[in-house]
DNA sequence: GGACAATTGTTGTCGTCAACAACAATCTTC
DNA sequence: GAAGATTGTTGTTGACGACAACAATTGTCC
């Protein structure tokens, strides 16, 4: 869409008599969206939301969510990263960050040691336990991608992964 | 812009190696991601903040956010429609698009009519002001979708849409 | 026709998340 | 050594999704 999107579209068509007392009940189906369709955010938003509801769902035995699957994986490639390390690469808030590694600290998962070369930092590392864990949740998140790749096509979801790769 | 923002940083001394073998300097773009390349969750993710972040700032003069368009843009191809239907359509609570509509309503682009076929329901409307105020916003949109144009390419866009059909 | 269930808009609470701002402790730089 | 930058932390704000409860109204069923 260029220059035609900028026009004020003249009439909606689909409408079935409004104006007098004759309302019929309408189907979420048959409303249109208009210059929405042509969004991609729109289609971006919704897919990312229904992805995230399978994952959550998907790993809900183990009580994982997205962005603590992110800072489990990035930290078990990467041991010994600072926390502003893992932000600035996830692209999280150091502000969130203290509060998710809380979270997984508290869940033995991850240890914060004190670096001896930068006294104000900490390095990063899963425990014994935050290995095995993060091996499950892997398999758990692998499962999670089958969903996908049921949803929008094996082909679709390379595709998309190509076309998206600047972004990780 | 490109990858040159990210970089900003690439300053002086960052030394490459300390004696002891214990830490060095670690630039984001050196970090691994492991697992997360494979999910498609993740590239989603952070592909849907680049937009929204991008859209917010376009349409930052006029102070519209996402879901405002994409609320006004239904009511403005469907007028009449409950807030219901439109909660339905959009995927979003009911109880979220009072508020939103409360916004709306205070700065007079969308009225609620009082339904005489359902006197439990709003029929819902753009105002004149509201009418003229969409299309522009439509413009900006439009040019925002530009700036998605330019960032993963104009194919690569029209075949993301594509992917994405059935969640709009 | 009347009791009971369902729907609509509304209010409220709770938890997640991004964006900031401020602060103490600790480097880095000059 | 002083000035400035960085790291982790705490706190606040606002957008957002998920629920629950409620009054008014409509729909359904016997």
């Amino acid at each position: 869409m260029t220059a035609s999107a900028a026009r004020v579209d003249a009439r909606p068509s689909l409408r079935k008599r409004v104006g007098n007392g004759a309302a019929r009940r309408i189907d979420a189906d048959e409303i249109g969206l208009d210059a929405l369709v042509g969004h991609a955010g729109y289609a971006v938003r919704r897919f990312q939301i229904w992805i995230f509801q399978d994952f959550i769902r998907t790993l809900g035995d183990v009580d994982i969510r997205p962005t603590q699957y992110s800072v489990l994986t990035v930290i078990g490639a990467n041991p010994g990263l600072s926390q502003m390390a893992v932000a600035k690469r996830l692209g999280i808030e150091r502000a969130r960050l203290v509060h998710l590694l809380d979270s997984l600290e508290q869940r033995k998962l991850v240890k914060r040691v004190k670096s001896k070369t930068d006294r104000r930092s900490h390095a990063l590392h899963l425990t014994g336990q935050g290995e095995t864990a993060l091996a499950k949740f892997k398999r758990l998140a692998a499962e999670h991608e089958r969903h996908v790749e049921a949803k929008i096509g094996k082909a679709n979801r390379e595709r998309l992964l190509q076309i998206l790769a600047d972004f990780t």
